[in-house]
DNA sequence: AACCACATACGAAAAAATTCGTAAAACACT
DNA sequence: AGTGTTTTACGAATTTTTTCGTATGTGGTT
């Protein structure tokens, strides 16, 4: 086990979006990208920052006189987070009903469904 | 466009849970189901009810002395919207991308993969 | 060093979500 | 009608999340 990072907000994780994308970054990088002064203040963005830092869901270092921010959680993780909170909250706990129902509203190309088809087929060789 | 109801907070999911399994409940069915007093307070659970009825996330009918309610939003539309803002906030947009992922981490039975499989090839008639 | 532009720090307010105590109402039973 | 039990109503406190004003710091330019 290791020590985990608490479950970003709604906001945080809007944030987080960004930094994924970004790798490091400033405030002033995000604040940019999430639609600047009219979505949110500036010293908003910063406030929010800050406190990631200070949960640990952020790192930064100096660069001159700006910080730039790395996410810590990974993006692979925190979905694989999201996932399983949703699919026991809202899929009787089945992986499989949420693949259906994300399926299901029809927006995966065909190319997305063979590459879909050619996983399942490997997982059908492997584990149970 | 049809009037929305609002998205459920988290602890209304919760209770939404309950109350999509057994289609009219009341406070204490959903209290109980939840775990009791040791999770939750009696009338938490029920103030919580009542804003869902303001909110119009529930409808409910007296039943001699207590009430019944019932989920205004399906399950399914619920499931429908948590995945697509999941998809557009964590999975770049892909239904496909979160559909891996969700099969990676898991363990979902054989027959739950077979199951998939045929609904991707019943897809691929169609969609495209 | 004085000035300017930009960046951070801090504190506090505002908004949203959750919890719960207390009182009133509804029904059942005597 | 009176008593007891269950359910609801209401108001308020608490906690969490979000927003922002103002002050302070930092580095570059003159």
């Amino acid at each position: 086990m290791s020590a985990l990072t608490p479950k970003p907000t709604e906001k945080e994780l809007e944030i987080l979006q960004i930094v994924w994308e970004k790798e490091a970054v400033s405030v002033k990088d995000v604040h940019e990208a999430l639609g600047g002064d009219v979505a949110n203040g500036y010293t908003t963005i910063l406030k929010l920052m800050q406190i990631m830092h200070e949960k640990g869901l952020v790192t930064r270092q100096k660069s001159g006189k700006l910080h730039l921010y790395t996410a810590v959680p990974s993006l692979e993780n925190t979905r694989q987070q999201m996932l399983d909170k949703m699919i026991s909250t809202v899929f009787q706990g089945s992986a499989a009903q949420l693949v259906l129902s994300a399926l299901g509203s029809n927006k995966s190309s065909k190319e997305e469904l063979q590459e879909i088809k050619k996983y399942l087929e490997k997982l059908e060789g492997g584990a149970s």
